[in-house]
RNA sequence: GGACAGAUGGCCGAGCGGUUGAAGGCGCACGCCUGGAACGCGUGUGUAGUGAAAGCUACCGAGGGUUCGAAUCCCUCUCUGUCCGCCA
């Protein structure tokens, strides 16, 4: 969530950033008379109560000095009545303003650059030169014979697939071998539940915005989470963390559930688009003062990951239209993919400020007083598109694959 | 899934329906004491909102209810513990 008191303080700074994100200065500007009306219901209540309260102290008064109540009691009826009604016109004001507010999204960094899609994202860096292959070189789902999409269908419906054999093996050799390389980048490895609750869910942003591309289980409160980043951030979710614990790094290696709402026939073919994948996950909670920092420690970390790998990729800046909804900044980073002679967005790596911290209630103590933490997420990398880049990339004219050699003691 | 028990501040632990936001202890911070420390003594020490501040308001697992007034009484739910059942 944003900073209401920051957007009453200094509207036209919010309206002009959230600008980027395509928020219209309408919605702010109906978030800021709802703030302003809620704290001016909030403060007539709190005047009401704070009566109710003194006049209810005096009946233990007169009653110890014996004298008559009666009085006093119809005094207090009528202001009960006021309390009551008070009571009600704020909460709806909360709930009014709480719904607008959950929708509005981060406020992008200053570095972000304007823009509407991807189209316009800033390249930053590319890393190894393509091969050149002396063939047509073949997309992954025409390689070998990993993979069972019929099988999947039937077992689930499209979109699932079944991985076999050499491929199974390669997926597993994968996640072990990014959760070393994340150790040695100082992020210590978590099992987590793979299922939460709504309120994780909406400490991290997915809900009550997005609820229609997650998985739920009916009759309870729970969803399968679509990145280990909702487990992993909510572990602090409501807690005051001490200053010597941070910065917090964690990495995880979970399945990932999405529904794929609204995209269509994209990537219909292949493993890029699934609603089940294999994804190693960073997560980092630091100080305010040090989050950009770590941003791009991480996005180092899965980069020289990906060079370990010998996979071509580079780091690619999102504008303000391409930026999701918690992000502050974020940095994706995309493979690339012989067969569609193009980059694919294979990690995606973003600093959310306070804004998820403010969610989930996540703080620290900075000497005496609580501040926010800021929290940053990324995926180490999606594990099936990671095989989809070496299916691709390391494929032979014969149609075998070869292996990154330092993943030869994985598998 | 069934039965019983419980849920209070960083922790332990009191708490008759009325100066209890909450005794007491531990821990922690600061000060005094000391050559230095321990001991001892003193002061302070939850979260959030609002306000320039004093203060005011809310919160004793969550949500409802009774009452002028609820940590305290009633209802529902959640969680934890124990026993039974089931089970990787």
């Amino acid at each position: 969530m944003i900073d209401l008191k920051l957007l009453s303080r200094d509207f036209d700074t919010v309206v002009s950033k959230l600008q980027k994100k395509r928020v219209s200065e309408e919605i702010l500007s109906q978030l800021q008379d709802f703030y302003k009306e809620y704290k001016e219901k909030k403060s007539e209540l709190e005047k009401a109560q704070a009566l109710q309260n003194e006049k209810s102290k005096l009946f233990g008064v007169y009653k110890r000095e014996g004298k008559d109540i009666g009085e006093l009691k119809k005094e207090v009826g009528e202001n009960k009545k006021r309390v009551a009604f008070f009571t009600d016109v704020m909460r709806e004001s909360e709930e009014k303003l709480e719904t607008l507010l959950s929708q509005v999204p981060n406020i992008p960094d200053d570095a972000v650059p304007e823009g509407v899609d991807e189209s316009e994202n800033e390249i930053l860096e590319t890393i190894l030169t393509p091969r050149e292959f002396s063939f047509t070189p073949k997309a992954h789902y025409e390689l070998e014979s990993w993979l069972d999409f019929e099988r999947g269908t039937k077992l689930a419906k499209s979109r699932f697939t079944v991985i076999r054999g050499k491929g199974a093996k390669l997926e597993r050799a994968l996640i072990n071998y990014m959760l070393d390389f994340n150790r040695s980048c100082g992020f210590d490895e978590v099992s987590v539940p793979i299922l939460t609750n709504s309120n994780s869910l909406f400490g991290t942003g997915q809900l009550p915005k997005f609820e229609e591309d997650l998985f739920k289980i009916e009759g309870e409160d729970l969803y399968l989470i679509p990145t280990a980043e909702v487990s992993l951030t909510n572990l602090f979710n409501d807690e005051i963390l001490k200053s010597e614990e941070l910065p917090i790094q964690i990495t995880s290696a979970t399945p990932c559930f999405r529904k794929e709402a609204g995209s269509g026939g994209r990537d219909i073919r292949g493993i890029i688009r699934q609603h089940q994948f294999y994804k190693v996950e960073l997560v980092a909670v630091t100080k305010p003062e040090d989050s950009n920092e770590m941003l791009d420690k991480m996005v180092s970390c899965v980069s020289k990951m990906l060079t370990e790998l010998e996979i071509p990729h580079r780091k690619v800046l999102l504008c303000g239209g391409d930026l999701g909804f918690s992000a502050q900044k974020t940095i994706d980073i995309e493979v690339w993919l012989p067969s569609q002679e193009k980059y694919r967005e294979i990690s995606s790596i973003s600093n959310t400020g306070d804004f998820q911290a403010r969610r989930a209630k996540i703080r620290y103590k900075d000497g005496k007083k609580n501040r926010l933490v800021h929290t940053l997420n990324g995926s180490s990398l999606a594990v099936g598109r990671t095989l989809v880049a070496i299916m691709e990339n390391f494929q032979t004219e014969n149609g075998e694959i070869e292996i990154p050699k330092v993943l030869e003691k994985y598998v």
